[in-house]
DNA sequence: TAAGTCGGTTCATATGTCGAACCGTTGTTC
DNA sequence: GAACAACGGTTCGACATATGAACCGACTTA
């Protein structure tokens, strides 16, 4: 691993939930040496990647990151383009929302939209979402590129007990949400969270990310589910179109096969 | 320089103007040989600041840097915080307005805004703001921390013939603008651009960032730059509210003195 | 076909990185 | 208020890692 590589992995231990961190801790999360974290939090900083909060001495994420995301938006006009449609899901069906984004063989999350609906919601706090047992996941590995089943085989870890452990369970999960056209993870990821998803595409015609709703379990009913995939649908179709693309015939032809039969999916638990 | 600072240094060269660099551009713009800047593009490949344009092979901003961007936001909402009131900023001024952030020893550009009302205007396409040339870095002169003047000393360079060119003519400047409340630029960054600033302060009452407006200098006149005035006071005033600071006490003086006795600066040219 | 570009790769060299041990400061404990 | 622990930051020799000239094959141009 590079030097430098090293050094930019230091940024993604920020997130909402741990926005501050002193140089002890991060050598602590990141497990390494202290003057070497030490040098790294320096060349982040010169770099306005960082900052120091005067007061504390800690680091939290600096402007240069601020600037980098308008150039970058500027370029690829992603999250304008998720935005409402993510509002609108999240508002229908009183869950949270988000879109992820797919940059070789990794899933990013662009944005998120929880739904004040309900005081008890899914919170999104991912860096990167995890192939095999989230619903954009899923998504990813039946809509995109094929050799992202290799990644994700390589990576089985399991957060639950629902977690699917094996190849070949992996491969089942994946063949359905082919046929079906949504990513859909049962409690895969987290306990309590239902994943359902719908592929998104790009000018190219290729898979460029998706757009999901988690729920919380306990209120997960068939009805709800249903509304779920329609609004998803009504999602998915906007997002792929304010990015350029539009979704395959095979995709849509998936997803009427869904919402008129509405089968009973298997769901582990 | 550190192997991940020159990584990171890579990045500061995509911009709004130039989105995707190809790695020889590359090489040249950073003056750096191939083989180093290839592997620095990898690393920030794999940890998702850039992605490759998959036609061209040409490199452009990437995913984690949306991500970051929207963690930044969380810990400290400068962005959130500022935009209503430059956009109204923008549209009373009928010019583009601005939004600049102190991090250390260097001003970011955090957002901006084109009014829509003239076909031609000032853009904002900068990574880091000179302190010595524009009104936003003479801004941070005059109410910043003082060591910044020692840093603006030594990078002095002209960008145009009215740049303030020796220590004696900046601290001239920086005199005056304490003294009215106002940064001002006149064609010292670039000509046909005149610039007029307002500071902005956090809660813990230091300077934070400045409220700017980039005008069309064939356009300036001294009615102009009373409604600009008067509007950057009404920007500034609400920015630093939603940033959690006041605005000092000897700041509100000076501009109520510089509103209600419009002296004619001068103006260099 | 010959010369120019491009993105990407190789390998000996030496430069920049690494981590144990060490500061000085701050805040807590008793 | 002395002892202690944890913090951010620094030093230095050993050595891992970055470096860049030269090179490669693919592609464009003339």
């Amino acid at each position: 691993m590079s030097s430098a590589a090293k050094a930019l992995t230091l940024l993604s231990h920020f997130s909402a939930a741990r926005p501050e961190i002193g140089l002890s801790q991060m050598c602590r999360i990141a497990g390494r040496d202290k003057a070497t974290t030490y040098r790294h939090l320096q060349a982040l900083e010169t770099a306005g990647f960082v900052e120091q909060n005067p007061v504390t001495k800690h680091y939290r994420l600096g402007p240069a990151v601020m600037q980098l995301a308008q150039v970058r938006e500027a370029t690829v006009p992603r999250k304008e383009g998720a935005k409402p449609a993510l509002t609108a899901l999240a508002d229908v069906t009183g869950e949270t929302a988000h879109v992820t984004v797919l940059s070789g063989d990794t899933l990013y999350g662009l944005c998120d939209c929880e739904s004040p609906h309900h005081g008890i919601r899914a919170v999104i706090d991912l860096n990167t979402f995890p192939l095999h047992a989230t619903a954009s996941g899923l998504c990813a590995l039946a809509f995109g590129p094929t050799e992202l089943f290799d990644v994700a085989k390589a990576n089985l870890k399991e957060f639950t007990k629902f977690t699917p452990a094996n190849e070949v369970d992996l491969a089942t999960l994946v063949d359905s949400i082919r046929a079906t056209g949504f990513g859909r993870a049962n409690q895969s990821y987290e306990t309590e969270i239902q994943g359902l998803s719908a592929p998104l595409f790009d000018h190219s015609g290729h898979f460029a990310g998706a757009v999901a709703v988690a729920c919380v379990a306990s209120r997960f009913t068939p009805e709800l589910e249903q509304t779920i995939k329609s609004e998803l649908v009504i999602a998915a179709r906007e997002i792929t179109r304010n990015w350029g693309g539009t979704t395959p015939a095979e995709i849509e032809a998936a997803w009427a096969r869904s919402l008129s039969h509405p089968m009973t999916l298997e769901s582990t638990p």
